[in-house]
DNA sequence: TCCTCCTTGACCAACTTTGACTAAAGTATA
DNA sequence: TATACTTTAGTCAAAGTTGGTCAAGGAGGA
């Protein structure tokens, strides 16, 4: 008996499986009428499941025939992945969006579930304990370096 | 007539046992309705009887649809060796050190070679980025919590 | 008695739901 | 065109729903 949130996530990424992994385009009203909520859940649904870190590139546009896209981002390529989470992660990121683009590795296949717990760990600002914004700047050093040793780890 | 703690335990316990001895999923105010007492004593029985030593990885959400999920998991033949290394780390270790003691669980067949490089990473002073002594504390630190994740990581 | 473990509740933190208000884009009309 | 109206989506903060922490006090045994 999970909260309206959880199966709207669940909703849209069933959508986006079925359209081959690719795109789906909503109506934000729609879904809302669908899932008997209000219009705004979904946005934030979107806000704290959809983000960049999670994988996915969102667009939108109001007015007659607006639309909410959610595109999840290509990872054939993996070094290509890896390079752009590096992008992402700049000189600074919080736990969250840390633990939110680790958790998208693991969902891409390209970190295995104990690599995703041992990354994770490091992230922990009661590990790193530091004050911010240091904190989050050493949190993306580490990050970075641990995707490249990714990147270059061949047996 | 056992105490409370006992008897929320015990019930915790055949709870999973009838799951196949993998996992349970409780809402904390509904348990503590079930035996008439506050909702933290849920907490106190967690934290006394169901901890990582005791062989469980406890994990949890609050807020609309919030859940408590305890997982069994069973301990490995190497967990007396990570432990040990855990010990041997103690409040603070060099960079040197610490790649030997990587090595040493790769050898052991403990870790992959990629986890080693992972957290080889991690170990490097370029990246720690602090002065002595702070360095090698935060190191231990770092490394410590990740041989807890490798203990502990289901799946 | 003393010590350890258990019970309880006040206070806190995290996550979700809701709706009023706002902003943007399309459409009709003067 | 310019303007007004309609149709969408976005923002934000308040309220609601869970679980977490901590410390004081209680119960029971050595």
């Amino acid at each position: 008996m999970r909260n309206m949130s959880d199966i709207i996530e669940q909703y849209l990424k069933d959508m986006i499986e079925r359209s081959g992994n690719e795109v789906v385009e909503i109506k934000r009203a729609h879904i809302a009428e669908k899932f008997d909520c209000v219009p705004s859940q979904l946005n934030y649904v979107i806000k704290t499941r959809f983000t960049n870190e999670h994988g996915y590139v969102v667009e939108s546009k109001r007015g007659g025939g607006g639309y909410i896209r959610i595109t999840k981002v290509e990872t054939h390529s993996e070094t290509e992945y890896l390079l752009h989470l590096q992008n992402l992660i700049g000189e600074s990121i919080s736990q969250l969006n840390a633990e939110h683009l680790v958790q998208s590795m693991y969902e891409n296949e390209v970190i295995t579930y104990r690599e995703s717990q041992i990354i994770d760990a490091v992230m922990k600002r009661e590990i790193l304990s530091l004050e911010l914004p240091y904190r989050d700047i050493l949190r993306a050093k580490i990050l970075r370096r641990m995707i490249t040793a990714i990147l270059y780890a061949k047996e």
